[in-house]
DNA sequence: TATGAATGAGCCTTCATTCAT
DNA sequence: TATGAATGAAGGCTCATTCAT
């Protein structure tokens, strides 16, 4: 099973405390204020672009100081971070959850490409925040996302795997390359659909989505 | 036939000499300082990101005072779209080139792949443009590159809807959708090429690529 | 009564914080700054001319950094109209106090005009500042200024009245004009006496000028 | 009689041609060219402000190349010096040409500022750059201004004199402040109807300002 | 711990002026 | 003489970050 679940840490080389992370805090008080402020930049980010929001626009949304940013997060970067650390890891655990019980690995996969168009699709503010003000070009920021996005690459990687060893998923497919399909297409659509505005409904391309990937992965015997 | 060729204007609406916009200049000269501008911003913003290059660097680079820049270009906002749209178009018109005699519609989405991947993977400098710099979440950007990067769009969906034609994609498939899950794909395992700094070759990549996408698309005759 | 006094606030309609304006600070530590940079502004602007002193500048003589300038005036400009707000007001206050038990109006002219000149006469950077600095081209300048020089305007052509009512002014005078040609009198003394790098001093001028003042105003019984 | 007609050299100390000014052109298709460039200055400055009206939209407007405007003035500063010397001696003249065969000085005072405000009133563009983009902070303009206004200057006092002479004005004033009380009203009235937006007709002001500028001269029995 | 005033480095952009043609 | 492309200095302003309270 994936292990990532509070693995929230800033760095994967554990630099406990210094510079790159301050850690999530245990004390309840505390870990509310830094929720406040996760949700406030969230919204602020996706609101305004993650270079044209200043710190004092997350602040004030999160009803706290300015400085106060700065004893839950070393900089702004961090704060763009720890929001997509979040959130990834809370839906990688709720995709863990809804499929644990799958009958098979390609309702997994199903599943998981339901949940996360759906998820976005739901939800305007995150899906910016995830198509557009993540792709920062600052290198500091792309280093620190990748971590907790390789948790969610190995948990769609992991599905194809299981899919070939339940032999319904062609063996001949690179499951590292599977992935990158699965991944690159939901977030080409979701993309698509951030950019036009949102002047559709993505949940209506889920089917056709999946009609594609399926028979993409599926050996023949299974497609329907 | 798309005739997206030379259709490389700044805006689509033909505004001669607005603000937006200041053309593409036909006196050669000028012509020169204006690719010699663009090709200067592209190393530029690879090198050090869209927002941490400041447009002198990028006149340093293209041996040009600062302000030469602004006798090109509206603003550092336009800079980079000119160099996507430059670039793209450029690939749109090889594709369509080297595409244009391929025996089936197949072939010319295997050939788009590959030329795709090939030319990004032997050009660090352009596919970290592509895939990092180009991804800002300024909205004038976005808007901006949306239309050239439709030219792209619009030639892969027509590979589709031939092949649909010609009854070797299985026509069930959405075309639009599996554009993206074709334009996805590449952007996925381009990105994360770029991502892991260049680690490995991307192009021994392609292969497992073309075969997911082969089944995703192909009618069962037709796979190898 | 003119009801003048204390109504420094930036724009007309009284929106509390906008960008126009950010208000006079109540906390005594913070209007001690802001006092300290009209006072530094009023200096700078005068030493080297409006267009010619960069804030930076302004800063410096204040003893606070570019920055600070910002969080207490919305832009350049807003510091002008703000030096210009707090002087005439003062002046206007003065006179007020001044005028309050002056036997007839025309000794409230006499003393207005008196007052102005010697004012200036003494205090060359407000001079400079007065006549020079505040003719700026700029339109949003233009309207800053119009509202409290509005309440000086008032003042002298509430004087004006009061002479016609207690009949020693002509009641033919159209009060504005005359308002006028009080209020271009003094200016063109004290600006003439500035544009001359005051080589002589005003205050010599000032019998003078009211001679010719009470020869336009004042019914004939009444001149000496 | 005033020998200002033709004496419009930059400065009064004759630095004949180098930096301050390059004179008045004799060869006549220059001459046009300097007349071309003059009043598309003055729109050009009026229109935009001096300090926002590049010099580039000067040439614009006389219909030559930007670097053309400095074969004619030495900088910006002295276009806008030059302006003011072909427009205010334009004005000496006629007033000169009008007053000569007024009975009296009064009337040439009357003739005066009724040609000068109506002049003003019915020339918008002249107006606003007299009153509004002459008043530059800059020192440089401002001593370029001085001399031809001193022009305009002398040829009021002249009048005072001539009145006192004649004995139609009060021997006890002083000409010189009659000077600038005269100037100083035509000047205010003039500014305040620029300010208002020109929302009413400055000419009907002409009456009441000499009413109450004959009150201030005039010996009382030539009053009216 | 929380505040928010203060900092000051840094960048985009303008535009007067020059000079090769 | 005329052009207009090129220059590059300069400045207003923003905003991430700090630190005294």
């Amino acid at each position: 099973m994936l292990s990532m679940k509070n693995n929230r840490s800033g760095s994967e080389k554990g630099e406990s405390e210094t510079r790159e992370s301050r850690g999530i805090p245990d004390d309840p008080k505390k870990r509310a204020k830094y929720q406040a402020i996760i949700e406030a930049a969230l919204e602020a980010f996706s609101e305004y672009g993650y270079h044209d929001c200043p710190v004092s626009r997350i602040a004030r949304k999160a009803n706290v100081a300015d400085g106060t940013i700065y004893l839950y997060f070393a900089n702004k970067e961090e704060v763009l971070i720890s929001v997509f650390q979040e959130k990834i890891n809370l839906m990688i655990s709720e995709i863990e959850k809804q499929t644990r019980d799958c009958d098979n690995a390609w309702k997994k996969i199903e599943k998981l490409v339901r949940f996360h168009i759906t998820v976005l699709g739901d939800n305007p503010v995150m899906a910016n925040f995830f198509q557009i003000q993540l792709r920062q070009s600052s290198e500091k920021i792309r280093r620190g996302i990748a971590s907790p996005l390789r948790g969610f690459y190995r948990l769609i990687e992991s599905f194809v795997v299981e899919g070939q060893e339940e032999e319904i998923i062609d063996p001949r497919i690179n499951p590292n390359i599977a992935r990158k399909v699965i991944f690159g297409s939901i977030d080409e659509v979701v993309s698509c659909w951030v950019r036009s505005r949102r002047r559709y409904d993505v949940k209506e391309r889920i089917d056709d989505t999946l009609y594609i990937l399926g028979r993409a992965l599926l050996v023949d015997g299974v497609r329907a």
